[in-house]
DNA sequence: CTTTTTAAGTGTCCTAATGACATTTATTTT
DNA sequence: AAAATAAATGTCATTAGGACACTTAAAAAG
């Protein structure tokens, strides 16, 4: 039952964050062949030596890249195929995972083979592999999400306003939304307290927020409208 | 980069159907080490010579235990880490799967290495690696898409009544349902065509329904109740 | 042949989360 | 002090589902 050679097993992760209004797709350049010095999807084989777990090989990946931990991290699905590598038939798990941009920035800056691309602007730039699938993939289950829960706020740092989340939701499902309805779910969903703290960036100051330590992510029962 | 042992890779399959008004999964008896003579998951290793992709590596597993193709498979996850498999690290992508039982019945009749047992009797028995927690992983995620979709109605023969599709939805999500709300979300999926045809198993007879040609999975904005 | 029984199916009102949008509040700028 | 504006709230409309009474079509009973 063994006789068959094990396929090519890898990790890709898509990690998002949103930037300028904007959603972001971190690529890198990559360095070896096939696809060499064409962008791609941080990745690469899992070490049993190094990784617990699919995840842990996902976390390790993200985090040589970016220099920290992504707020928020999910397996999208595997991909297959004999088409996808011309290795022969292989198989990678993609991730998908959302951080707050300038947590990374510093660490980003400081390389030239890793990169912020809007994922709009992704169908003019030839992506190694079946990347541009995946991250299609990636966004339409991000925007998904986005529709029945809070996750996008993973993509803000610890401390945020209800409007830089509505900003970054707006990003995600790409149409505007209620405030109105965004600060019921903020509330009703029960994952945040407001910091004794306001922040003025323009007229009247606006509350700041931040997870509770425990908090678990709260799946709304009704979709944000169509 | 690729120094790494690649590590161990296997597909395993959640087939689920419903029957007795209960939920049931198929186990099969493994033949060989480790957890010999033990139920669980039917699966196995892909051959690249065989299967074009994960799913259809999936789906000929399925095929060699049931004799048929499932109505509805999906990927649900990778479970992974050296504490599942004794012979050292090992990844398993997970589907679950859903059938009619009757599709099925006269091919496992014939062997007795294969059986549907009730996700709810699954604690009495032990079963191989980790497929207790698989189960439980897939029973929770139908559960789920029983909330916001049709998918329940893949358990059920290609000709069905409402009251079928209402016993095999009450059976996943285990609370009843209003039979009017489950009309009116059978109209607005616009999955199905009456049968020109109704059954009488009892009095009034039923009207049959089935899946239109082309219908896609429709998703609804609100779940069911909780 | 009529009445009873019962599962199938419909009508109708209630409920709750969201959309829409007007209104109020707090702060900066003029 | 007044104007401007982003933040936050009040309130009514909309809509899908829940509850449940009611009707319908057939079989069974009398």
């Amino acid at each position: 039952m063994e006789q068959y050679q094990n396929p090519l097993f890898t990790i890709d992760n898509v990690l998002f964050t949103v930037a300028q209004a904007e959603l972001k797709v971190l690529l890198v350049k990559r360095a070896i062949e096939p696809f060499i010095d064409q962008w791609s999807l941080p990745g690469g084989f899992v070490d049993p030596l190094l990784d617990a777990s699919v995840e842990a090989c996902a976390r390790r990946k993200l985090q040589e890249k970016t220099g920290v931990a992504p707020s928020y991290l999910e397996q999208l699905k595997v991909f297959s195929g004999h088409q996808r590598d011309p290795r022969g038939f292989a198989v990678t798990l993609a991730f998908y995972a959302l951080m707050g941009e300038q947590a990374a920035q510093s660490h980003i800056d400081t390389v030239h083979d890793a990169q912020w691309l809007p994922v709009h602007q992704l169908q003019d730039y030839p992506l190694a592999f079946d990347h541009q699938t995946i991250i299609a993939e990636a966004v339409a289950r991000l925007k998904q999400k986005a529709l029945y829960s809070l996750v996008p706020v993973y993509c803000l740092p610890a401390q945020f306003t209800v409007t830089e989340l509505m900003t970054v939701i707006e990003a995600i499902i790409e149409r505007p939304i209620q405030r109105k309805s965004l600060m019921r779910r903020i509330e009703a969903s029960d994952m945040f307290i407001a910091v004794d703290e306001k922040v003025s960036t323009g007229k009247r100051p606006a509350q700041l927020y931040q997870l509770k330590p425990d908090a678990d992510i709260y799946l709304f029962e009704r979709n944000l409208a169509e």
